[in-house]
RNA sequence: GCCGCAGUAGCUUAGCUGGUUAGAGCGUACGGCUGUUAACCGUAAGGUCGUCGGUUCGAAUCCGCCCUGCGGCGCCA
């Protein structure tokens, strides 16, 4: 086969109907009768089927083609043509078939449990499902760093080996370096903060590892975290940065990956409409009095939002809502507290941007503690070791200004957008509390 | 850390108030079929019923430990 091969996305563009073309890829699904054999043949871009008839191929090529399992890697030469008879609409009528590897017995047929499919997911990758999954996954990431940099921020890449903590009461993974133990970090945040007195706005798009030992489809080990971090900025400006990020990435898979929500079954509408919305903006005091009011669900003020409380609260909105000022109690050292709030307690600068349809928090931020005294005080109330902190603390103590940053769990929002019902298909190797294979 | 669910052929499973040789579909092998849509028809191979122990004349089935996986709470993105 003398032709360069082209993909079967190129195929099926109006302009090569009834041109022979040169395809190449892995066979998708086989079936035939002893005269007829339908291939149907995957590549990155699509599907297509392939059709063989015995005269066509000749008896040896005919038999020989009919063998090749599922899988099989396969380089094939025929004429192109709308059909209405074939699954998707085209059809390639089979001269040539060459084998370049021959499968196995695929191990993934017709049923399979979610859990075969995560002991295999390194061959259900091929699937078009995760094929779907992983190009949009793409886009957001590709569209985190587009918005960022058009916004003029800077890529700043944090150490993923950390000797501290950040989040109080966190999960660190332990990990023997030399002959001491460090820890995976679960947030550029310290670091960030550190950078900010330099390039002022940053931000990143980097792996996080938490040790929690949360076992619900919301949660991986490891996932990747969209980082930001900027200087001269307060929490609620921070929030609007979120807000329009948020629709940025959305915006962006909206132009470039109909066709994925579609196989998906994302229901892009809602995701269209809920971008042409303003997203509500709720104090976490305002938040309680919806819950009592509209949910008949008394909290007491002083209690974080928990699982329950957050999904009868997202039942009042179709869009994502940010929640803010949670009380300070709740919160970590580094979230200061607002002056003048309205509100029965000291709350922090800080907020959660909430996803309907129950996936729960994909941004949470705040603004960060400028003073060097509160916040040893608030370290030393959480029994850290300040020394280890002395670093941090000098950011303080040279030229501090007011500055705020957030987060965005990728993998949270990815699976918002295409309507996953398990957050361990928005990456191609989920790392769980039980599974680290393959 | 707490609570719950599940483990039977390569895969998906039925059987589970104990009782003959543990059934089926998909896949596989072989044969058939003139266009299939994760086709259809026929034949066949394929099972120490997660592990260990207990109860019983008898355990896939009842009880206990353990292993593995899954989900929910708490916590978080």
């Amino acid at each position: 086969m003398d032709e360069a091969p082209i993909s079967i996305q190129e195929a099926k563009d109006p302009s090569k109907q009834g041109n022979e073309v040169t395809l190449r890829g892995w066979i998708y699904r086989t079936r035939g009768s002893n005269r007829m054999l339908f291939l149907v043949l995957r590549d990155s871009t699509d599907i297509i089927q392939c059709v063989a008839s015995r005269e066509d191929l000749g008896e040896e090529r005919f038999i020989s083609a009919r063998e090749l399992p599922v899988e099989s890697a396969i380089v094939v030469k025929g004429r192109i043509n709308m059909d209405d008879r074939a699954p998707g609409g085209f059809e390639v009528h089979l001269k040539e078939i060459l084998t370049i590897s021959k499968a196995d017995r695929f191990p993934i047929t017709k049923d399979h449990s979610e859990e075969f499919l995560r002991e295999n997911r390194h061959l259900w990758l091929r699937s078009r499902k995760m094929n779907a999954i992983m190009k949009v996954r793409s886009t957001v990431t590709g569209a985190i760093h587009e918005f960022f940099r058009r916004e003029g921020y800077h890529e700043f890449t944090p150490p993923i080996f950390t000797p501290n903590q950040a989040e109080g009461g966190s999960t660190l993974f332990e990990v023997k370096y030399y002959d001491r133990t460090i820890y995976l970090s679960q947030t550029w945040q310290l670091y960030a903060e550190a950078a900010i007195f330099s390039l002022e706005r940053i931000y990143d798009v980097s792996p996080t590892f938490r040790a929690e030992r949360s076992k619900t489809s919301r949660h991986l080990s490891e996932f990747w975290m969209a980082e930001m971090e900027a200087a001269w900025m307060d929490y609620l400006e921070a929030v609007s940065v979120a807000e329009r990020e948020v629709k940025f990435i959305i915006e962006k898979v909206l132009e470039r990956n109909m066709k994925e929500l579609e196989i998906l079954e994302a229901e892009p509408e809602r995701l269209r409409s809920a971008i042409s919305a303003k997203w509500p903006v709720i104090t976490y005091t305002e938040a309680l009095g919806i819950l009592k009011e509209r949910s008949g669900m008394d909290v007491e003020w002083g209690k974080d939002l928990r699982t329950v409380e957050e999904e009868e609260l997202m039942k009042h909105f179709d869009t994502p809502i940010t929640v803010v000022e949670y009380p300070k109690e709740a919160m970590a050292f580094y979230k200061p507290v607002k002056e003048e709030a309205d509100a029965p307690g000291p709350v922090a600068k800080c907020f959660d941007m909430i996803a309907p349809g129950g996936y729960g928090e994909i941004v949470g931020g705040s603004e960060r503690d400028t003073d060097a005294a509160s916040l040893e005080e608030a370290l030393k109330r959480e029994g850290e070791d300040v020394r280890k902190y002395d670093w941090y603390l000098d950011l303080r103590r040279y030229g501090s200004v007011q500055h705020s940053g957030y987060g965005l769990g990728v993998e949270r929002v990815l699976a918002w957008i295409c309507k996953l019902d398990n957050i361990k298909d928005a990456i191609p190797f989920p790392r769980t509390m039980t599974r680290a294979y393959p």
